[in-house]
DNA sequence: TAAACGTGGAG
DNA sequence: TCTCCAAGTTT
């Protein structure tokens, strides 16, 4: 016999825990001190935040807050300059996406972000989760937010031995029952915090966690081992080439990516396309005397690994390329760059500095 | 529905 | 070195 679970007292405890033991961030307003979070920093470190850690975001929110300090300022904001922000963070249709929903804020909101779960849902990036986490912490709304970390809290305190991800729905369930009318938002916060701190993936301390006599895993003993998972696909290997170019005043010869798949809009070195089982041939977007680099990327990315072989040249004033652009070498920053492209600079730099 | 989509830190 | 995976969304 199970007994059910008490969710008031719940909630209470869970509250009480996070009135002392709150994270601080600068998207977050401290619980107890009467204001409530910008629509607009919730919105926007809650899309930086999707499958990033909080360590990852800090700066770039950070950076994007003091550049765009607004959602009229993003929606006229350039979108190369956005892009180059973003670089390095990942998942960069975020970013895209980011542009396309503040500008739809802008044009069709009057610069105000919805305060429903269900308008907040229909903007581009926006899905289940942030429009709920946004609903929850911008506008105290009791909506249902279920992230990675409340999954897992909800699998061990409910004890779920189904893998995700079909556990999905039962573990929705279980965190919308212990959803409260009062302080959604810092519930939902709250909730994410004992996920992250206390109800770790590895090495939980089940000992200060205000749910420790009501959790069913820690009973069973099985805390660390929930939530299941169903095993993941192994990642085959693709090869490429990369070839890096600079011209006699400084110029690099780059390419803007196409708008959508992997990287897209983002800046990057000419290259080949990226295969399985053999390197493709190499082919030079320009005339030059280009050599390898000796080096090459080693570079993961979600579903495969890559590897690039380096190509560098200095390239002569008059150069025309097949393909790409000159960026003045004071217009170029290494950190505008995807990581993967990023690495390919600094294997070139070397290689050329050498010359 | 399942695959695509980045990166860096932890163990 | 290598796997896991973090405040998910889109197609």
């Amino acid at each position: 016999m199970r007994y059910p679970m008490d969710e008031a007292a719940l909630q209470a405890r869970l509250l009480e825990w996070y009135d002392v033991n709150a994270r601080s961030f600068p998207w977050r307003v401290p619980p107890g001190s009467g204001r409530r979070a910008d629509p607009y920093a919730v919105w926007l470190s809650e899309i930086m935040l999707q499958q990033t850690t909080t360590a990852a975001v800090r700066p770039y929110f950070e950076a994007f807050m003091a550049r765009w300090q607004d959602v009229n300022a993003l929606a006229a904001a350039d979108d190369g300059e956005v892009m180059a922000a973003w670089a390095g963070l990942g998942y960069y249709a975020r970013a895209r996406n980011l542009l396309k929903c503040a500008r739809v804020v802008a044009q069709e909101h009057g610069g105000r972000f919805p305060d429903q779960y269900d308008a907040l849902l229909k903007l581009p990036g926006i899905g289940p989760y942030t429009a709920a986490a946004i609903a929850a912490i911008a506008f105290d709304r009791p909506a249902v937010v279920v992230d990675g970390n409340v999954e897992r809290v909800m699998a061990r305190l409910h004890c779920v031995e189904d893998p995700l991800p079909d556990a999905k729905p039962l573990l929705k369930a279980h965190a919308a029952r212990l959803t409260p009318r009062k302080r959604p938002g810092d519930h939902a916060q709250a909730l994410m915090d004992l996920g992250a701190t206390i109800c770790a993936v590895k090495s939980p301390t089940c000992p200060l966690c205000p749910w420790q006599a009501d959790c069913r895993a820690r009973t069973a003993g099985m805390a660390e081992a929930l939530p299941r998972r169903v095993a993941k696909a192994v990642k085959p290997l693709r090869l490429g080439h990369v070839h890096i170019g600079q011209r006699a005043d400084g110029a690099w010869l780059l390419e803007r990516r196409p708008p959508r798949g992997l990287l897209g809009g983002m800046l990057g070195w000419p290259g080949s396309e990226w295969q399985e089982g053999e390197f493709p041939d190499a082919q030079p977007p320009a005339k030059g005397r280009w050599r390898c680099a000796g080096a090459e990327v080693r570079h993961t990315f979600t579903h495969f690994h890559l590897r690039l072989m380096v190509h560098v040249a200095r390239l002569p004033a008059d150069s025309a390329p097949a393909r790409g652009f000159f960026l003045p070498a004071a217009d170029f920053r290494p950190s505008d760059l995807p990581s993967v492209m990023r690495k390919a600079f600094n294997i070139a730099r070397k290689a050329l500095a050498a010359d």
